[in-house]
DNA sequence: CTGAAAGCGCTTACAG
DNA sequence: CTGAAAGCGCTTACAG
């Protein structure tokens, strides 16, 4: 009833344990080939009882997994927001086929209502892979901050800035897209720019105020006004939009994208003839909308792929300064942006 | 340089190694509790050197690892076809939660150019989980049976019929969806039918002829045309449609769904007012439509969250039946559908 | 060309 | 309450 061990087919083959290991492995161990006729009876043998090793027991005598985990922060496991997980996870495990490896989901860590811990009872659980891939938005910094000092092996899909760690990472570049966005306003005559965030405190966020000053500062007569939208704080936002006369507005994510279209919408302000709009993130064409966005696109399964190249090298101890790779993003020309009214 | 191991903690603690696993785990092994004094001992020691359990070791001296695999029959793990895969694994991932399992996928077994084995060099290569769901639709009999064979836990989300092997398997109700549909369509005063496969020799279209008609031959003047669309092979639907004055055309997936459509549009055909079309699966609304699709939504999430719970039934040792469970569809009313003309 | 044995890092009866 | 030891199923130097 059992499953059948190594000691079955060694036993059935009339041969020791480590030549059925060396004739399964097809490893010689630096030593004259095996024999083909003891190859063959310990084939034969492992076939006739359906023997397959135990991959835990390999794991364990061998010290290498070769599986790359995915850990998310965030409440629960991508499901909600899976539209936004999902393209990274494409791309690590294409990765992955590429370099034979097995993905793990850390989904054990997930507890209901609380975010989940690489740290429980203060030990670290990822130690089943090789290494680790991370995402979400709610980065415990601490568990990354010891985790770095531990020496696991990690890549963080995001830019995440730990004092005293210098942790890999693999982003979009947001302030080269940004500042992409930028020009194309300011080519389109529009000197009175908008910024809403929903959090400013947010690397990815700053990286994109960044990358519209780098533009905007070239121009004097240019500005860039801020929001910031907290819960239902944003009823200011076409108010000042009109006192300032501002005529593009650059958001940083979907939800604050749709939330400012519907602003406008709600007070007669025509897309794009009055006001040019411009998502910072990926954006679909939105039935309501009836619109092309005009946004940029993020390549999530380029990032997600590239990440585990990285964390393949590090785990091979190929690679001793830390990396941080920004990936390059595409402006999309779309139908929400316009020449400046005069 | 190496990282610590229960040994080191039992040293540091003047423990032995079993005392130092037993605190750890929590576990007394039904004796007298550990005193206070030594657990303290030993968890300070713990965390002083940065201790945490060897999961691989673990799972070798236990026998069971908390994993529950996906293995995908396709050419390339989902990428392309995210649409259609990652539904179903957010189910999966939100059981694996529920039930405190980690998630493993895959990838390894998936080649360039090559379908994915599960069996290579005639070894089982799954063991790694604790079971299995397997997705995709270029399904690999002879492995299923062998798997079958041996005793290893899985769960297929679609139906897959094996000669002399009851395979556990979660699928959308396509015979009660389906039924539904003609009846809605019969309800609109539509007698003459057409039904459009890709591929005929596949339980899930058998299931949706076989449901059309427990509804259509309760009217004899009703019937139904079906079409099989192979390469290039679908010129003739519109003349047929126009021969046979088929007034409404049931498309089992959204690739055929789109092909019917357009061909209809080069026609001038008028969709619903000359011919209504639905959708047996489920399909987004398309700009270039322009028109809300009827169709029957799949519960994906919800099929990928009862196969893991199936599952891991199966590992317990809890079912001792297969289990064969057909999840609802939901009939969604949308445009391409409307009243028989006259 | 092959066997015997140590080792991977845990858990768990079994004695004390 | 704790220690010593066997065992989980492999791999890999080391002898022969």
């Amino acid at each position: 009833m059992k499953r059948p061990t190594q000691k079955d087919v060694a036993e059935l083959a009339g041969v020791s344990r480590g030549t059925v290991s060396m004739v399964l492995n097809g490893s010689t161990n630096g030593r004259v080939p095996i024999s083909e006729e003891t190859r063959r009876r310990v084939l034969e043998a492992a076939a006739k009882i359906g023997y397959a090793p135990n991959p835990v027991a390999q794991m364990l005598a061998k010290g290498q997994n070769h599986i790359v985990g995915v850990f998310v922060y965030a409440d629960v496991f991508p499901y909600a927001q899976s539209d936004y997980y999902f393209p990274y996870l494409s791309g690590i495990q294409q990765s992955a086929i590429r370099q034979n490896y097995n993905v793990l989901l850390f989904t054990q860590n997930h507890h209901q209502d609380a975010l989940p811990q690489v740290y429980e009872n203060s030990m670290n659980t990822l130690r089943l892979a090789d290494g680790c891939i991370f995402m979400g938005q709610k980065t415990d910094r601490e568990e990354l901050a010891r985790l770095h000092s531990e020496n696991y092996p990690f890549v963080y899909v995001g830019r995440r800035e730990i004092p005293n760690h210098e942790i890999n990472y693999v982003i979009n570049d947001y302030a080269a897209g940004t500042a992409e966005v930028a020009q194309h306003l300011i080519d389109l005559g529009h000197r009175k720019l908008g910024f809403v965030a929903n959090l400013i405190n947010f690397e990815p966020e700053y990286d994109k105020i960044r990358g519209c000053h780098t533009v905007v500062d070239n121009y004097p007569e240019a500005s860039v006004t801020t929001f910031s939208f907290g819960k239902q704080q944003h009823a200011d936002l076409v108010e000042q939009v009109q006192q300032k006369h501002i005529t593009a507005v650059l958001c940083t994510d979907d939800s604050s994208f749709i939330t400012t279209l519907k602003l406008f919408e709600q007070a007669n302000i025509r897309i794009p003839e009055d006001v040019s709009i411009v998502c910072l993130t990926t954006a679909e064409y939105d039935q309501s909308l009836g619109l092309q966005p005009t946004h940029l696109y993020l390549n999530r399964p380029g990032i997600g792929e590239k990440a585990v190249e990285v964390l393949i090298k590090l785990i091979d101890g190929e690679l001793e300064s830390p990396q941080q790779i920004m990936m390059p993003t595409v402006f999309v020309a779309g139908e929400t942006t316009g020449p400046c009214p005069t």
